[in-house]
DNA sequence: CCGTAGCATGCAAGCGCTTGCATAATACAC
DNA sequence: GTGTATTATGCAAGCGCTTGCATGCTACGG
């Protein structure tokens, strides 16, 4: 360390003894002072205060989480390719988180991986790295919660899982905006509607796609069981699943889209087939509010269930904030409004040839 | 805590202590055995080895890094919104960062900020909470870079700047590709171009618009002064600056873009105006290989630098790594390599009318 | 003027790990 | 069998903070 004496140049107190020190009091009063304490005079306190603020002093956060048994920090654990496909709306919800902990003067640790994710989980709880963590996409019966909860490590899932164990969620209205996507269609005399869904092993494509009878069965319909398709949610899906509905003998008279991304190929499909959306095939789509996919801008513009992913992300850091921290008791359930935007890509259905 | 007893009843070794005292030996020779320090006995190392792996052992990451001063977790500094924008480079950089340090076993901590970075800097440096850290998008002359290097504490730069001071970097090779792509459309015959730069805070934006000037002064030529247009990095501004542009009273005949975005703002402008690229006018561009926006599926296929935002991620997050680890001396300047690759964009310019 | 309540502050243990130094045990040369 | 290397392990002091409990002090009623 060549530059050890300049270090020792600025009066900087490194650490609360030596603030201590300067100060004439113990360690005790100053870290009590710090944290405002009841006990502690005022005048003490803003003596105390103001010192540090002069010394640049700032708590060691390894020392403190040590002694606290909280780092202040929350995990989000997820898989790396998340952050690498083109399609995502991952990052939505990071910004979401982002702006949270920000918020509430948390931190936030990013443990990408590939492969085994109960590996990380164990490591992260056992390692006591996070004081929480943040885990997404559960599928219909995930394993992930019993663990974490046998770990004793609080945490919030994005979605929801059929497990009997507790846990806290924030999850999209999946139930409710796929029966009133479906209703407008049907509303608009459509029946002959193909729902394209995302891959069945997520629980809140299985919600979906029971929305989406329900709707039909509120008028004593019953839609074909090819009526669903059970694809990812990309562009190219989109597309791929479109044109290979669109040369069905009957063909669709709309599409129900899961994510602006399979509408983004729907549309696409439709205009290779010389079909315009809203004239001659109405199409819907859920719009999570991906930054520059907004269903406002296809065109024609999308009607849509507007949510907003991001305030997922938002909700999910400080539901679990307030677990960490025991301001909230059990587990705690939430499920993000939307709202149904009406644009130009549904028409009245033609009536039958 | 109602399940108190509950966790005792897993006989998992929680802490060194337990698991020393499980092995009838102290806790030194059970951490040195962990860490494989020499003069442990292979024997005894397996067998503590092993019963660490039994017990579920982990050690404690905060006490850890109280003890040892180094946390093994890098920072990343940004401003919130640039998880917000929806064309950003970002995410890829951060895809990038993820992987590196995944496989040298650190942890990230994202550090979104809004306002004063300077703050979360001095915070980030003094709490300890990172063993280094990660800033991007510098200034051209950018005083972060004098207060990181005041607080001791190791950072890289995405980017260079214009400072004194020392410092580690990874920075694209904007030099010399823009100068191949400044020299690609001169080769084919092309004077009036239009180059399309980022806003000229930045540094990057003053380095690319200098090796327009150069390739054009290799061959004894002067762009005019507007030939030069700095504005931000988006669709948006593309389709602005090229539609402006191309009312001028002499037209462009071809387009460089720093980015994919401007790029195709651009092709959407000349399709307005009912000019085909790589045939009425060319365009040229550079390409950070950002998730879904690849140059090569442009219609018609564009002409661009290629280079890899997310491998300068993984460099960036695998030499501040080895800063930490004191692995590498001084500062470490990495410049990343590109290619040019031909597509159908570029055409020979036609004879002056 | 004494006793005691209450206020301001300090002592010291502890959070769970690492590591310099010491020590006990064994090996080997003579 | 003694002396010295060498090997295997342990002791205890930190890392910088928090906090339960103790202590000294002032103030006030009687």
């Amino acid at each position: 360390m060549p530059h050890d004496e300049s270090k020792r140049l600025h009066k900087n107190a490194a650490d609360l003894k030596t603030l201590a020190l300067q100060l004439g009091l113990s360690q005790s009063t100053v870290s009590r002072a710090l944290r405002a304490h009841p006990g502690i005079p005022e005048t003490t306190r803003l003596r105390v205060v103001s010192a540090a603020e002069a010394a640049g002093y700032r708590p060691n956060a390894r020392a403190r989480s040590l002694a606290l048994g909280r780092a202040e920090t929350i995990g989000l654990s997820f898989p790396l390719e998340r952050l690498q496909l083109p399609e995502t709306n991952f990052v939505d919800v990071l910004a979401g988180i982002s702006t949270a902990i920000t918020s509430r003067n948390y931190n936030l640790l990013l443990s990408p991986f590939q492969g085994d994710e109960a590996a990380v989980l164990r490591r992260l709880a056992s390692s006591k790295a996070v004081d929480g963590i943040i885990i997404t996409r559960p599928l219909v019966d995930d394993p992930r919660i019993a663990l974490l909860n046998e770990l004793r490590l609080p945490f919030v899932v994005h979605g929801r899982s059929e497990v009997e164990e507790p846990y806290s969620f924030v999850d999209t209205d999946n139930d409710n905006a796929f029966e009133r996507l479906t209703t407008l269609l049907l509303d608009y005399g459509h029946r002959h509607i193909v729902a394209i869904n995302g891959l069945a092993q997520f629980r809140y494509v299985a919600a979906r796609a029971a929305s989406f009878r329900r709707a039909f069965a509120a008028r004593g319909l019953t839609p074909p069981p090819d009526a669903i398709e059970f694809v990812s949610m990309t562009e190219a899906t989109g597309y791929e699943t479109a044109m290979r509905r669109l040369s069905d003998a009957k063909r669709p008279t709309a599409f129900l889209c899961g994510s602006v991304f399979q509408a983004r190929g729907v549309y696409r499909a439709l205009g290779e087939h010389g079909l315009k959306v809203g004239i001659d095939v109405s199409v819907v789509c859920h719009d999570d509010g991906v930054r520059g996919f907004s269903a406002a801008d296809f065109v024609p513009s999308l009607t849509a269930t507007a949510t907003s992913i991001r305030s997922a992300g938002e909700e999910l850091a400080l539901i679990l904030i307030d677990l960490i921290e025991g301001k909230v008791p059990g587990p705690i359930r939430k499920i993000m409004p939307f709202e149904l935007v009406l644009r130009d890509s549904v028409a009245l259905a033609r009536p039958e040839p």
